[in-house]
DNA sequence: TCAAAGTATATGCGTATGCATATATCAACC
DNA sequence: GGTTGATATATGCATACGCATATACTTTGA
């Protein structure tokens, strides 16, 4: 999907147990984006296809989930500031802060002053909000389940949370 | 970025080598996907700051190059629908419909007939196309080189490969 | 303390996207 | 062979998005 031109031998090494047996650097670390990338693409689309989106769609859920796990090592809800929110959704500064005008007129999230900052605002879930986010995630999230026990061993899960995880860590 | 709620120590018991040492399948298939997710937008992001995306953006590149990518066994270009390249690109089918229109009307691709059913429509890469995708692939390519490499070893990008094909193969 | 540079969010505007649906063709069945 | 349902792509329309920029505030440094 992304990657430098002429892949030609892209996936058609692998027939045995070991993947794409013998090859550059190069073309493994393009592979591993290309597979990230198919990845993301099948499971968005599954995930899409399964659960119920009609409350609030994918994105939105997206914004509201991170709102809910965002708290304070207490435990107290903690808004957050838009800048962070974008931190996680593929989104421009702009259309996130039109996603929040969309969510708050739905009374779902609330624009709180920031004490510490008059430039910012804080992002607050709604009762509403934690309510909408907990009806689409306990959907979402039996479909996550599903399909991802379903393709790799709990083993597997965790090498994939430690490399994603690394991922991260790298890039950021 | 996405599970069900109540997630509280999400990421916070990784502190040893194991992370995320015990948890429920559930947990663990939800915080792999939460991982790929994150995975994905950080790279996205990245990748999108380097790179030039001036003649092309990255959904543009992403159309172009899987057409580069997808040949004939003998290596013969091969014109592709539109359904086809749908599958490999996170778009709706009026979009990418429309996304191959700009790109026809910029001389990058040509609508071919399908010789061998009329309602379809191959799409073809122009000279013009492959250059295009050439250019921003190079680009890209050395940016992707630098950022996996730099975060998986060769070892564990050949099981980041492994990991997200057994994801596409058990969700298409 | 004040000016200049930096940061956080919002808005104007043109364009891209998704949903619903239209159009054209194929496939299956009678 | 003609009708019915399925498939492949295109178009109308409302909405969401990105880029550039505006606005408001904070920070830095003289």
């Amino acid at each position: 999907m992304m990657t430098t031109a002429t892949p030609k031998t892209l996936s058609a090494d692998a027939g045995a147990a070991s993947p794409t047996s013998r090859q550059s650097r190069t073309h493994l670390a393009n592979d591993a984006w290309e597979g990230l990338l198919t990845a993301h693409t099948t499971l968005m689309r599954q995930f899409a296809a399964e659960g119920s989106w009609n409350e609030v769609s994918m994105r939105e859920y997206d914004v509201l989930y991170t709102l809910t796990k965002c708290t304070t090592p207490a435990g107290q809800p903690n808004p957050q500031r838009i800048g962070e929110l974008g931190r996680n959704v593929l989104l421009s500064q702009p259309a996130l802060s039109r996603l929040v005008d969309r969510l708050e007129a739905r009374g779902l999230v609330e624009r709180l002053p920031d004490p510490a900052d008059a430039r910012s605002v804080r992002i607050g879930l709604t009762a509403s909000g934690r309510e909408a986010q907990r009806i689409a995630g306990s959907s979402h999230g039996v479909s996550v389940t599903r399909t991802m026990t379903a393709a790799l061993s709990p083993e597997e899960l965790r090498t994939l949370i430690a490399l994603t995880r690394k991922l991260q860590e790298a890039t950021s």
